[in-house]
RNA sequence: GCCCGCUUAGCUCAGUGGUAGAGCACACGCUUCACACGCGUGGGGUCAAUGGUUCAAGUCCAUUAGCGGGCACCA
């Protein structure tokens, strides 16, 4: 019979040939006796349904000692198992005494020869297969049938996937895909081999006599007294645990179990498992298994999966490939805070290319944080914070009520978010909050009133509010960042009530304040002003328009221009009025005139169309440059008008007057109502330049 | 071979059927009394391809391509 391999020399130790049982060819053969050739040894022709009859010859060389494969079919069969490489790679005694001590390459190339020689080589081929490799030397690795110990799983499996059905006990977050790739493994369950041919770790506790009967107890005197022979000479196995079988007892061994302690009690079961996907089966699944064999429970009721950091290239990091990230190299360059924030803006259970310049905006967005309070801190004196500095919003500024609803709306986000896991959302919504609206606006909008070197109850009021709303979002910023926010918040609790006291949870009162005892902010949906939102709108679409004319056409920072405002809308004209102060500072204005229409538009003036038909208009007398004017206008224009189509053509379609939700065809229609008056605003407005 | 995920600006990535976004990078201007690790203003998109569902698709469905991952197998 003709038979392929990979590996000449462990022929040396077949027990048998198989053959698939409906294969035509090999039929009559089954049960039948040959010849291993380079052997004394008569081996049987076998049945197998593992044989594939169209790989290779259809006829399977069977190596029991040798093969994962071969060793199951010799289970299955009865066959004896021939160990002919030793643990050295070397050829044993039972390789016959041509090849004993021989490296297993040396013999493969003898056996080769020796198959020549006797005319028994059919042919050799060059034939590409995965081969296996020591993970840290890379040398081949030859199996070998050897004695382990086994855990049975098949009931602890059971058990966990019984608790997945009935008590949805761990969920996962996100659920898909992870809950199937959990339940997968556990129903497709195998025998869990522990030991491991480590020197370090946890020794197998099982105990030889020297007749060779195992005990396994707890200890070697436990084994001596089950031994009932006192002094005879015990041998412990020399495997340790495989690290995963102790790994799968943290959630309660590291609570003090077996003792029933008060940290077990009070502890066990957890709420939160935070891990990555690459360990599910290793480590959460055994987690489960286990606490339902040792605690009957569940150790965990939500399994949060995250993201797994590779390196820039997208490669997953190793020692050996030599691609980690040191974290405490890059604590050092950035800081602590900035890597932590980093790590939660990674979008939740998705991948992370590991770049230095991510960190990087994060170490600034610290240096923002850091600037901010500084600068609130500067002007604090007579400031006070707290709950009852927010009593008065009766006297809030447009702008007080808008950050306050900001703030709000930002707390509801990021708290969603954090319920969700959703991590990466809380950081966007924190970000932006206290970047944009907090530092670029809320900060230049009272920066007059807090700086006044007089003091007044006013000044110290708008002082109170900053810093009530720093106090605020360091709160709300901590889990994020908590260093920075530690220190900054210890500054400003000297100017709470009780020293900051006054925030902690009623429990904590007389610990020492700490924002990390603090309690975290809510919404207030009573605080959130669709209005003021809307107004303050009004307010930074004008000053952002006026400071793009500036900047467009060229006007030096340092020089202030008049602003015209024209509003039809006798509210609009109002918000203008009273933040004028704030708009004369941050648009850098001389002068800022609000007025229902503007007959007469100032020669060389540049024009900007704004929202509910209003107008600002920068006169510039000799300074303007019309091209770039034009241009300007132009590109606005082209802009609207794109917009204003689409929204038309839309509107237009009685299918969607007919199908779309009513709000969003009222949605619509205001949007495009406003695209078409900015559009014919712009048009006029070119037209007067041109004319 | 089976299963899963991804493909959006130069790069790395968010995006919940209804106006495509961020950070970095880029361009221009700025020693504006918290911050140049900053401030202001800009430019930059066939949302992989094709088909379908829908009044409406980056988003839902199907197919294809490319990339990544897991499991199985490798006589």
């Amino acid at each position: 019979m003709i038979v392929a391999t990979t590996r000449p020399e462990t022929m040396l130790g077949d027990t048998a040939v198989a053959v698939n049982p409906d294969d035509e060819r090999y039929r009559d053969l089954i049960g039948a006796t040959l010849q291993l050739p380079l052997t004394a040894r008569e081996i049987p022709v076998i049945a197998d349904e593992f044989v594939d009859p169209a790989f290779g010859t259809g006829a399977v060389k069977v190596t029991p000692a040798h093969d994962p494969n071969d060793y199951a079919m010799g289970e299955r069969h009865g066959l004896p198992q021939v160990v002919v490489i030793d643990k050295h790679a070397r050829m044993t005694n039972e390789a016959g005494k041509d090849f004993v001590g021989l490296d297993r390459y040396e013999a493969r190339a003898k056996v080769v020869e020796r198959f020549d020689a006797l005319d028994l080589l059919e042919k050799v081929v060059d034939y590409e297969f995965a081969i296996s490799r020591c993970d840290r030397c890379r040398t081949v690795v030859e199996p070998l049938v050897s004695t382990q110990w086994f855990c049975r799983m098949t009931e602890m499996a059971e058990r966990a996937l019984e608790a997945g059905n009935k008590q949805h006990e761990p969920e996962f977050v996100p659920q898909n895909p992870w809950t199937k790739v959990y339940t997968d493994w556990l129903e497709n369950i195998h025998d869990w081999c522990i030991s491991r041919q480590l020197w370090w770790g946890h020794r197998i506790p099982a105990w030889y006599t020297e007749d060779g009967k195992v005990i396994v107890t707890r200890s070697e005197e436990e084994a001596r007294a089950k031994a009932g022979c006192g002094d005879a000479q015990l041998t412990q196995d020399d495997d340790v645990l495989d690290t995963w079988f102790s790994s799968g007892l943290w959630c309660f061994s590291t609570l003090g179990w077996p003792d029933e302690t008060d940290d077990l009690k009070t502890f066990y079961p957890t709420s939160v498992l935070v891990t990555g996907r690459d360990i599910i089966f290793f480590w959460v699944a055994r987690m489960t298994m286990l606490s339902l064999k040792f605690m009957d429970e569940i150790p965990f009721c939500e399994v949060a999966i995250t993201g797994i950091i590779l390196d820039k290239h997208g490669q997953k990091m190793s020692k050996m490939k030599g691609n980690t990230v040191d974290p405490l190299a890059v604590f050092d360059k950035y800081g602590v805070d900035a890597t932590r924030i980093t790590l939660a803006a990674a979008s939740a259970g998705t991948d992370v290319r590991w770049r230095d310049d991510q960190v990087e905006s994060y170490r600034n967005f610290a240096n923002k944080i850091w600037n901010a309070a500084r600068f609130c801190l500067m002007n604090a004196e007579g400031a006070r914070i707290g709950a009852r500095v927010e009593g008065a919003s009766e006297t809030w500024a447009l702008h007080d009520r808008w950050i306050v609803s900001r703030f709000n709306r930002a707390a509801e986000e990021i708290n969603a978010a954090l319920e969700k896991r959703q991590f990466h959302e809380a950081v966007y919504s924190l970000y932006h909050f206290f970047w944009d609206d907090f530092c670029d606006w809320y900060i230049e909008l009272v920066k007059a009133d807090v700086t006044n070197v007089e003091a007044s109850p006013a000044r110290d009021a708008a002082r109170s509010r900053l810093l009530t709303m720093l106090e605020q979002s360091l709160r709300l910023l901590h889990p994020l960042m908590p260093f920075i926010t530690e220190e900054l918040w210890q500054r400003l609790a000297s100017l709470a009530g009780e020293g900051g006291r006054e925030f902690l949870h009623p429990a904590y009162r007389e610990m020492n304040p700490t924002v990390m005892l603090a309690a975290y902010p809510q919404v207030r949906a009573e605080l959130i002003d669709e209005r003021a939102e809307s107004e303050m709108n009004a307010v930074i679409e004008l000053i952002s328009r006026v400071r793009s004319i500036r900047s467009e056409m060229n006007v030096k920072p340092g020089e202030a221009v008049r602003v015209l405002v024209s509003a039809p809308d006798a509210r609009t004209r109002e918000v203008f009025a009273t933040s004028i102060d704030q708009i004369k500072r941050i648009a850098r204005a001389s002068e800022v005139t609000i007025s229902e229409s503007l007959e007469v538009v100032p020669r060389g003036s540049a024009r900007a169309a704004l929202g509910a038909g209003a107008e600002a208009i920068v006169p510039l007398e000799g300074l303007i440059d019309f091209e770039r004017e034009q241009g300007r206008l132009g590109r606005e224009l082209e802009k609207v008008e794109a917009e204003a189509a689409r929204g038309e053509a839309q509107l237009a379609n009685s299918q969607f007057r007919e199908r779309a939700p009513a709000e969003k065809v009222e949605e619509l229609g205001k949007r495009v109502d406003d695209l078409v008056s900015r559009a014919q605003a712009i048009r006029r407005m070119l037209e007067a330049l041109r004319g």
